[in-house]
DNA sequence: GCCAACGTTGGC
DNA sequence: GCCAACGTTGGC
């Protein structure tokens, strides 16, 4: 799942512990939050529009289904004049915090990657702000991550 | 339903 | 700041 951290990065997620994945406006992106991700999936945090780009942390899935608010406030940059409270039109997912890596994976780094070559980031005009990410993908990330020396233990309580 | 114009994304 | 890629809009 993509963000710009200036709007909300690894470490506001660190914080506020969950946080829902409001403001896509993209239906495949939102297709693939509302059909294809269950509880417990792993999230790949990556912080893009900054630099360096790259994978930030991890979350997890914490629950699906959810109404983006966002659609229905007049004062967001997110309205929707078109969405319907009776059948809301966006739909997303609450993302906990993981853990924060002690060093961010960068895009350059994922490139080069032996493994990921076919990874839906990494495809010219790839835009949307959430993406799949393989089994074989993940753990070669899993594992670029634990050579980068791991997760920092600012795991998340409970 | 087509398609040109336009807006947005996001790496570089 | 540039620009490629792609989604959306709206006239026809």
């Amino acid at each position: 799942m993509k963000t710009e951290p200036e709007t909300f990065s690894i470490d506001d997620l660190a914080r506020v512990k969950v946080e829902p994945g409001t403001g896509v406006r993209n239906y495949q992106a939102r297709n693939l939050m509302r059909d294809q991700m269950q509880v417990g999936d792993d999230v790949l945090f990556y912080h893009s529009s900054c630099e360096p780009p790259g994978i930030a942390g991890l979350g997890r899935i914490e629950r699906t289904g959810v109404v983006d608010e966002t659609q229905f406030d007049p004062r967001s940059k997110y309205f929707d004049p078109g969405a319907d409270r009776a059948d809301p039109r966006w739909i997303c997912v609450d993302v906990a915090f993981v853990a924060k890596l002690r060093e961010l994976i960068p895009l350059a780094a994922l490139r080069t990657q032996p493994g990921l070559e076919d990874m839906a980031l990494l495809r010219r005009g790839m835009r949307l702000s959430v993406q799949p990410v393989t089994a074989a993908e993940h753990a070669v990330i899993l594992k670029m991550i634990k050579k980068a020396s791991g997760a920092s233990r600012t795991r998340a309580r409970s």
